[in-house]
DNA sequence: TTGACAGGCAAGTGGCCACTTGCATATCAT
DNA sequence: ATGATATGCAAGTGGCCACTTGCCTGTCAA
């Protein structure tokens, strides 16, 4: 749980979420150039890979490596446990 | 939205969402006895006060002022902007 | 096989944030 | 009024994290 919001803290993670929302399966250096051209924001190829690690960490994203190319899949499956644990009702709450 | 998330990287303040969960309308003194009793966590008065005011920032709870007493409630609103930026459909998704 | 391309490893740095400490203010009861 | 209670303000500090830099490994095409 704890892994999800520090890997969502980051603007950058965010980005990244999005990006791959756009098209799911990105290489890293289409994630590279399509933060720079549709999210206006450039970083080195080394801050992103290690963004990627990151989410990957925290569940986020999954990976599939063939020959040269990695990439990158989307999973949501964790921020599920966001909406269990405040937003679902709580028959317990005010009970006191 | 970056609000949220950095409101929501501190263990604490996600602890004291929590807290506020068990029983809304809370005093600071209650969630800081609360928070040692029922999560285990034992932080200075300060720390705690500090907390709130991120998590009100954020917009994640609201207050309200009666005599010396300051009483804390729970606003999980911004938590579904996660749900509408992610865990929507969306239909424009794997086009290209 | 050699160069280009895609990605990985590791160390260094600057800035920010969680937490503490110390003091101050405001409200209430006696 | 005076002490107790509930909260607020502000400065200091240590640790962590985002980002860069430099170099290395692996894959493919010519």
């Amino acid at each position: 749980m704890a892994d999800i919001f520090e890997a969502l803290v980051a603007p950058a993670r965010r980005a990244i979420l999005d990006v791959l929302r756009e098209r799911d399966g990105q290489t890293l250096f289409e994630i590279c150039s399509r933060l720079t051209m549709t999210q206006n924001l450039t970083l080195t190829r080394q801050a992103i890979s290690q963004h990627l690690d990151v989410l990957e960490s925290a569940g986020l994203l999954s990976t599939k490596r063939e020959g040269r190319y990695k990439y990158h899949y989307l999973n949501t499956k964790p921020l599920e446990l966001i909406v269990e644990r405040w937003l679902k009702f709580n028959p317990k709450r005010n009970e006191k």
